[in-house]
RNA sequence: GUGUCCAUAGCUCAGCUGGAUAGAGCAACGGCCUUCUAAGCCGUGGGUCGGGGGUUCGAAUCCCUUUGGGCACACCA
């Protein structure tokens, strides 16, 4: 469905056109000076410079030459040759009853779908997920919803850290501990034991205490070193130490994702890319784009136009073993193998852009993808404690996911406990889902590429701009929908009236634009416009709210368009919060 | 050192494909609850958009320069 903006911007081109001037001159925006008008058009004062002319009689002119006003409430020409404009309020609900009327509440579907990867999360198995994984799976969440919404494919990948150093550091040290085990056995030619030699918590232990051994004991990282090519070429003992780690890691990541309402479609793991690497390898050899250079193979990706070296992206280590570029290349082997995606997204901290750049590089030149496929890098900033450094627990540890979302949860309940009228279970549960809002709508609200300061109390805060704030808004509209219905109405049958108050159209003015805002959202891929946008519809409707008894409205008929109006508000309300990856519970 | 990103109210952030008086929230101050949840609403104060130059009828937005920060720069991921 076309935007209003666009509708107002088609009759304004004509009549550029009619005047003789080019038609992008019609171009229309949001009005900046709501108190003047509600869009406007800036095209008579650029045009003014091309075709000599006074801005404002290039202004008269044009709306002079326009075919249908009926649109319009109001269309002037003002002073250096501002377009202002007010749309009729009649077009306006017309409008806004259309848009109820569509399933994608007037979001234009793709002619053509395309099918899109998104790789995030990331979390390495037999590691805790701490902060560092926060801004990835809530980014990368939204983003899936968001093209999923549009009606695209969309394949969000949590593409599992397994096949790194990391896992030779922790084989090396469970060996250390346990070398009586089988799995160290070289004769051994029986079938492994189905129990792993650990628990999740030995293993959450196990990797910090070897990575700290391998800083200091250069013998130890040696041997990590050698355990990471043996795993990778497919020894029995360790491939099944391995499995053991992936199973139970799995399991407890899937737990804490669940918990942050953050679902994977696909579970892959950098292992996977693992058979694809030979041939790959052989074939950037063929092709001539591989070398070895100081005992490594590498691939040259510097380009004419680089102010800076790019250094040669590392293939293969001088020891044979491959690296976090050589998966994330087979990965992307893989990918095109299995899916064909027209774009891969990588949801990923913002330190890692070089690396992208470079892998990225290295797929064009190997044609690892066709070219029109997109491969785009989203790098988001650390998230930093007040203090403005990076977030960290008060006794200055690494802060566990598990934890943080527990000290929310208890921040939002103990502000609950103080009015709260249900039970103390009901109160926690719906404290959980207040707790998921406050802390995604935090995130989400910040640009992704931008470091943010975490502040749990700002964000637990319920006032302003918060998840919690977004959250009221929408469990009041649900209270008086409810009310409305056991006064033996129906919701269903309410329908849209023109505007007569000015709250009343300024919240219809902003619903208007809510496709408008999720169509760019996605295409810029930035989440926090659609968070704005909720936060000026939520104003909106409060506006409206306390200038309207609505449940008191002796005019059934004016009550019923108040009635269908905050129930489209609502419908609005709770997808964006959808596309954010959090829901609104009955009453907090 | 090279490159890159950032700098907007006391604090946290929007706005940046050039447009009219730079916006929110928090904090401060003053009002509004026998009426649909006051977790709310209305109002007041608060700014040389880091500094300097330039392009333009017009710059927070584009270009140059300077200062101060963050980050990255081949065998970790």
């Amino acid at each position: 469905m076309k935007t209003v903006i666009e509708l107002i911007a088609e009759q304004l081109a004509g009549a550029f056109e009619a005047c003789g001037y080019d038609a992008s001159y019609g171009r229309v925006t949001i009005s900046n000076r709501p108190d003047l008008c509600e869009y406007q058009c800036n095209g008579a004062m650029a045009a003014a410079k091309a075709y000599k002319k006074a801005p404002i009689m290039i202004a008269e002119d044009v709306l002079k030459k326009l075919e249908d006003n009926s649109m319009f409430e109001e269309i002037t020409a003002v002073k250096p040759g501002f377009i202002n404009i007010r749309v009729s309020g009649e077009f306006l609900s017309d409008y806004i009853t259309r848009m109820e009327s569509d399933e994608k509440l007037g979001c234009t579907m793709p002619q053509e779908a395309e099918t899109i990867v998104i790789d995030y999360g990331g979390p390495n198995v037999a590691k805790p997920l701490h902060v560092g994984h926060l801004r990835s799976a809530i980014i990368g969440e939204s983003l899936k919803r968001m093209f999923r919404f549009l009606g695209h494919t969309v394949i969000g990948d949590a593409h599992l850290g397994d096949w790194g150093l990391q896992m030779g550091l922790i084989i090396e040290e469970v060996k250390e501990r346990q070398p009586e085990l089988c799995y160290f056995d070289e004769s051994y030619t029986d079938e492994y034991p189905e129990e792993a030699p650990f628990t999740i918590g030995e293993l959450e232990e196990i990797y910090p205490c070897a990575s700290g051994k391998s800083k200091v004991d250069p013998d130890f990282a040696k041997k990590a070193h050698d355990a990471t090519v043996k795993l990778q070429q497919g020894n029995r003992g360790y491939t099944a130490i391995w499995n053991h780690i992936l199973n139970i890691s799995i399991a407890d990541l899937k737990k804490n994702y669940e918990n942050l309402n953050v679902e994977f479609d696909l579970w892959k793991k950098e292992s996977d890319a693992q058979p694809y690497i030979p041939d790959m390898v052989q074939m950037l050899k063929d092709k001539g784009l591989a070398y070895v250079s100081e005992g490594a193979l590498v691939v040259d990706v510097k380009e004419e136009t680089d102010k800076k070296e790019i250094p040669p992206c590392l293939i293969m280590k001088s020891d044979g073993a491959s690296l976090y570029q050589t998966t994330d290349l087979a990965t992307i082997v893989e990918r095109e193998k299995l899916f064909h995606p027209d774009r891969i997204i990588y949801v990923v901290d913002k330190r890692q852009e070089m690396h992208f750049t470079q892998v990225f590089r290295v797929a064009r030149k190997a044609d690892l993808v066709p070219t029109e496929t997109k491969l785009q890098f989203l790098g988001f900033g650390t998230m930093n404690g007040k203090d403005g450094k990076p977030f960290k627990t008060r006794e200055g540890g690494v802060m566990r996911l598990e934890r943080l979302i527990g000290e929310i949860n208890q921040a939002v309940y103990e502000k609950m406990e103080e009015n709260r009228t249900g039970s103390e279970e009901e109160t926690r549960e719906i404290a959980k889902t207040v707790g998921l809002a406050a802390i995604k709508y935090g995130d989400l609200s910040n640009q992704a590429s931008k470091d943010y300061v975490f502040d749990v109390d700002r964000f637990c805060s319920f006032e302003g701009n918060t998840g919690p704030y977004i959250l009221y808004m929408i469990v009041r509209i649900k209270s008086i929908l409810k009310k409305y219905e056991e006064a033996g109405n129906s919701v269903a049958d309410a329908s849209i009236m023109a505007p007569e108050g000015k709250c009343e159209k300024d919240l219809m003015l902003i619903l208007s634009r809510f496709h408008d805002t999720i169509e760019q959202a996605a295409e810029e891929l930035a989440p926090h416009k659609i968070c704005g946008y909720i936060y000026n519809v939520a104003d909106a409707f409060s506006g409206f709210y306390h200038e309207t008894n609505i449940l008191a409205e002796s005019d059934k008929k004016k009550q019923s368009g108040y009635i269908a109006l905050i129930s489209l508000v609502r419908r609005v309300l709770e997808t964006c919060i959808d596309l954010l990856g959090f829901e609104a519970p009955e009453r907090m």
